[in-house]
DNA sequence: CGAGAATATGAACGTTCGTTCGTTTTTTTT
DNA sequence: AAAAAAAACGAACGAACGTTCATATTCTCG
């Protein structure tokens, strides 16, 4: 599968996160019609993103915000109550698509090198396509309070866990070689996190997500394959 | 060579750093002793490692770096012209540690794989050592203006050159297989970078600096080195 | 020891920040 | 079309920010 494919299959939209966002907060967000804050909040986020990846979440006032989105600061503060709590809404539903969809593709495949390779995949592709989600996430983390910080990083041990349990399963069937998994997981979240992140790098580079993820792989299997199967 | 090999024969201390840095900047550095000036630059720094780490550059509020160091405000404005030169400062020194060393290493090998091996190896050391500075110059770079950002990407781009070119000439020897180098580089740089990025996970998992470079160098050279040579 | 240079101090200043709220505008309902 | 509800507005407020500077303290050296 390739990028294109994932995108009609998987993905939701930018829409739809905003739809998820304001159904899970009604209590806090005061504005009633759907359609309203939906819009809004999408707006909202783009905003965020657009100031954030140029200057931080700390250094973006809520002035810049207001100008940017072209609402007023009084509206701003009926689709959050405050500046901590809009860093809250997009780090806590940034986590969520990442786990939503993981677990999914987790569950849709049996042999541990397809799993492998789809997990992977579908990990670069989700990224691509809410990059800005996944570097929020991932930038703005000190930002948040330390009781939130932890969830954040068992989210990271759990998302890792899922490859390190592939790769373990994949030794038991005797498909992968033995290894330090735990290490080889970490490695490879961090060639992941690295198109994300380095999204410029390979703009210039003109390096493609798909060619991005099959190089990915490449080295991983290489690495990880057991001699027979190879 | 291991770590600690490594700590006897490369690095400055983090007293050296700052004398360096003393040096570099006497045209904006209000205090004429060299003594008290690089001893109060070297607690200016830590103190700014220790709290930036937690809530970043922007959200440490001068007063913040006031109390951490002991100094009075007046006292840290003879030291830097002000928040802004302070961050460059640091920033600008991080990419010299790097530079300098990086380029050392380089230069003192010449078979392809053992140049491959102490290159990586050296980066993930120097970062080790240097921990605050390398994790300060990556998550701060969003801070700096647009003219000294290129130069950042510039140095990045520089870095990965390095380990570029040590691929391509390795091709040539036929140590290493054909490939995508560029991409190849990447990739180690990316898993490099983690090392000091996500120093927490490595301390809860009990690896060590060594077996986090030995196991990088494992993957890459499995997937680099041509067979004969294997 | 004492004069002058070097360094340290923190109250005070102007600015910008996040947030509030009385008011106006827009939308929905009757 | 009038009334009621919902949403948008932006001037105003206190707190916190980076920075300055007149003064106090410490150090240096004849």
């Amino acid at each position: 599968m390739d990028y294109k494919e994932f995108k009609k299959l998987y993905a939701s939209s930018s829409w739809e996160i905003a739809r998820e966002v304001f159904l899970k907060n009604r209590d806090t967000i005061r504005i009633k019609k759907e359609k309203t804050a939906v819009d809004n909040l999408e707006k909202i986020f783009n905003a965020v993103f657009s100031i954030t990846y140029k200057k931080g979440f700390q250094a973006m006032s809520m002035r810049d915000l207001s100008r940017e989105t072209g609402m007023s600061l009084g509206s701003l503060y009926a689709y959050f109550t405050g500046k901590e709590k809009l860093l809250d809404i997009i780090q806590t539903q940034g986590w969520a698509i990442i786990k939503k969809d993981l677990e999914h593709i987790s569950a849709t495949h049996e042999n541990p090198r397809e799993k492998l390779r789809a997990v992977i995949k579908a990990h670069i592709f989700l990224s691509e396509f809410f990059r800005p989600w996944f570097y929020f996430t991932f930038m703005e983390a000190r930002n948040i309070k330390p009781t939130k910080l932890e969830a954040v990083k068992s989210m990271e041990e759990y998302t890792q866990q899922i490859l390190t349990n592939i790769l373990i399963s994949g030794e038991k069937q005797a498909v992968f070689k033995p290894g330090n998994h735990e290490l080889t997981a970490s490695m490879i979240k961090a060639m992941q996190q690295e198109w994300y992140l380095k999204r410029w790098k390979y703009r210039k580079l003109n390096v493609s997500v798909d060619q991005f993820a099959d190089h990915l792989i490449a080295i991983v299997e290489t690495f990880c394959l057991a001699e027979e199967t190879n």
